[in-house]
DNA sequence: CTCGATCACTTGACGCTTCAACTCATTTCC
DNA sequence: GGAAATGAGTTGAAGCGTCAAGTGATCGAG
């Protein structure tokens, strides 16, 4: 209860937020509806499939794969299940640890992310990368960075990962 | 076909991006969170309350409504039929032409809105603003701008509409 | 060595979004 | 003035994500 009185947004304060909530509703709809309409898969499933491609053995752990796409490991257990259907994942059990399931990209898989990759790249570049400079480019790394780390302070920032 | 060969992305513009994706993914999903907590409604459930109490007579035809909150008429309608059924909506066609359905905002809404709006904004604060310098808000501004526009180049983007 | 706790996942039911019809009102074109 | 075309909105089915409960493997205390 008895949240003081709200802090409300200035004007400066209420364009920037107005401008970042229509791109963080549209971009994501953008992008799935590009890879969609050019490789029938959401920007989910392509981020499992270019996860695992990207993967040594091309092969990942489910929960390390869900950390990864930023999904639950519910929701990756059902879309791997569709994936599977479609003869571009197979699943076999650990064999170091019976716990986990590894999640294995076939052949047909790698072709799938091979042909998809291509358009999803030209798209990011068409709506993100080519319309800013390259200052606003570097801005955007650090303004993300610390949204970022507001939403989840000691959360695995994919961005930050290996390297 | 023949997209020519993709123009792969450099480490920086790759650490822009994967920063962006993630917290496109992740920032929706945290204010839905804290609304659905706090005020047991949907980030787009709050816009559609929240425009309509913004407008003049807290009144808006479906068709805009749907334009202001980012989404589909289908969705709208459907969202607009549990909104009513919890008492915070009226529809009733507009007398102007009757092809409109007018939504209009009761006062149960309106209070629904109000007791809703602080702890919103609040969690705008903590994710967005407050962890940025007041230069990296006028350099999101740009940003978010020249995203928009990339998106949908005559597009009404919520953050250039009226004022 | 065994039993309970923990961990990694899977499953099924429910709710929300989408898509494709469909309805009804209004405009347009003979 | 009447028929076709357009436009706004609704509806129902299908698909996807979430939540809670369940399964099986491994760890750890006694």
């Amino acid at each position: 209860m008895c949240t003081q009185e709200p802090r409300w947004l200035t004007e400066e304060e209420m364009s920037a937020w107005l401008g970042l909530a229509s791109a963080m509703i549209r971009l994501p709809a953008a992008l799935d509806a590009q890879l969609q309409r050019d490789a029938g898969i959401s920007h989910f499933e392509y981020q499992v499939l270019a996860g695992l491609s990207m993967s040594p053995e091309r092969t990942m752990r489910m929960s390390e794969l869900a950390q990864l796409a930023d999904g639950s490991l519910s929701r990756l257990s059902h879309v791997v299940s569709r994936l599977e259907k479609r003869g571009w994942i197979r699943r076999t059990p650990d064999p170091a640890d019976g716990r986990y399931t590894l999640a294995v990209l076939t052949d047909d898989g790698r072709d799938k992310v091979v042909a998809s990759a291509p358009g999803h790249v030209e798209a990011v570049r068409a709506l993100v990368i080519d319309p800013l400079t390259k200052a606003q480019l570097r801005q955007l790394t650090e303004i993300t960075r610390r949204v970022n780390r507001a939403i989840d302070p000691d959360g695995a920032c994919p961005a930050e990962r290996s390297s």
